[in-house]
DNA sequence: TTTAATATTAAACATGCGTTCAACAGATCC
DNA sequence: GGATCTGTTGAACGCATGTTTAATATTAAA
């Protein structure tokens, strides 16, 4: 196929390039992250990129191969970078809101779970699997309470976990903030108090709902 | 030289056919339930409804039209719904899930949620005022935590409460469920140990995060 | 019955989409 | 020098979309 010597390679014209399916697909990345993967058109993703479309068709194939491509490269940045991070969460979290990168990336994972493909269900599937692990060893010094159905806890912290980055756009409008840090900032004390404390104070007198805990 | 301009407010034709229309509109918030706006297609409601693709822009004049014709639908539904059950929690979320329009009325608030449109967003801030009251109010016997932001404590409860619906999808497949009830049932028991209890059992020794409440 | 207005349809139109194709420009190898 | 392969483009193709139009059917009024 295409041998990439690094060394044996001069800085030439505009041709002849690897950098321009990396520059493609990291345009394909953003543009599935921002608008969806149905609503994106190749011509955008195309002009984003400052090439025409069918060099992008030649590259990847077609849109789903392009999506392919993306999910795989999407795939790799988050692990490699909660490989890195492990344990550290607050430093890991703080990460995905300050890398520009890695914001898209999570924008693109939140596109991918509301589209109905499989991929976005991989990706669940992970996060939900990842979440159990932290709820029965404990994280970062956490330990959280048990359940005697742990993968249905598990997706049910998931599913509140994701809530926020998948109606960013909706919170923002409610209150008043303009990008995801601040957003966050404003979520985080409600987010701990829930998750330390829960919500309800106290319960009707006729319930049955009391403090009967195993 | 046909004027459907929308010169005049009074376009009731003393010969209108509302069963039509109304087959139309019914037809159009299913689909635009299942498959949300973009992908919904005039001629796939068109079908739905047994009619042809040209009627259905007669009627609503445009596939935008149509599209605010379904937000007014399902807004009355659901308002007078909930107005009809009033504080009866159980029973109304239990009608969420039984009658059939009222699930699809919230599979189309869902959708435009998710959807970047105006119409969502109305839902969206309606419905974190209606949770606000309830945390400030109590709600069918229950109070809750009371916060220094009731308004980001609103937002934080009500995007958490949306989330299962959001992610409906993803959850049956990790979970193995097939309706909506099934997959409601299961989450039921983590939802309230969640809101009764939090999720975190014990803090790190070295973490100022312990419980100086207010 | 005649007239006018609406309800409805099939076909056509215009546009935007993903994709294909023919041609060209460099690079590599003989 | 060709010969050949790849990167790249601009134009075109085929198709699906939202919408328009011309014509027909139906209804109500005169």
């Amino acid at each position: 196929m295409r041998s990439t010597d690094p060394d044996s390679d001069s800085r030439r014209s505009p041709n002849s390039s690897p950098e321009t399916a990396e520059k493609i697909l990291t345009a394909a990345v953003a543009e599935f992250a921002r608008h969806g993967f149905t609503k994106t058109t190749v011509r955008g993703i195309a002009a984003a990129a400052e090439v025409s479309p069918g060099l992008v068709i030649h590259h990847f194939g077609s849109k789903d191969g392009l999506r392919s491509a993306c999910d795989e490269h999407v795939f790799e940045r988050i692990t490699e970078s909660k490989a890195k991070n492990a344990s550290y969460a607050t430093m890991a979290v703080q990460m995905m809101f300050d890398d520009p990168e890695m914001s898209t990336a999570v924008d693109y994972l939140v596109k991918s779970l509301l589209d109905p493909s499989e991929h976005g269900q991989r990706y669940f599937d992970h996060y939900v699997d990842l979440v159990e692990s932290y709820l029965t060893d404990g994280f970062a010094g956490y330990t959280f309470r048990q359940s005697e159905d742990p993968h249905g806890q598990a997706a049910t912290i998931a599913v509140m976990a994701l809530a926020p980055s998948i109606l960013e756009h909706r919170l923002h409008s409610v209150l008043g903030t303009e990008d995801t840090t601040d957003m966050m900032t404003r979520l985080a004390p409600h987010l701990l108090d829930l998750y330390l404390h829960g919500a309800i104070e106290s319960v009707p007198e006729d319930s049955d709902l009391g403090d009967e805990e195993s």
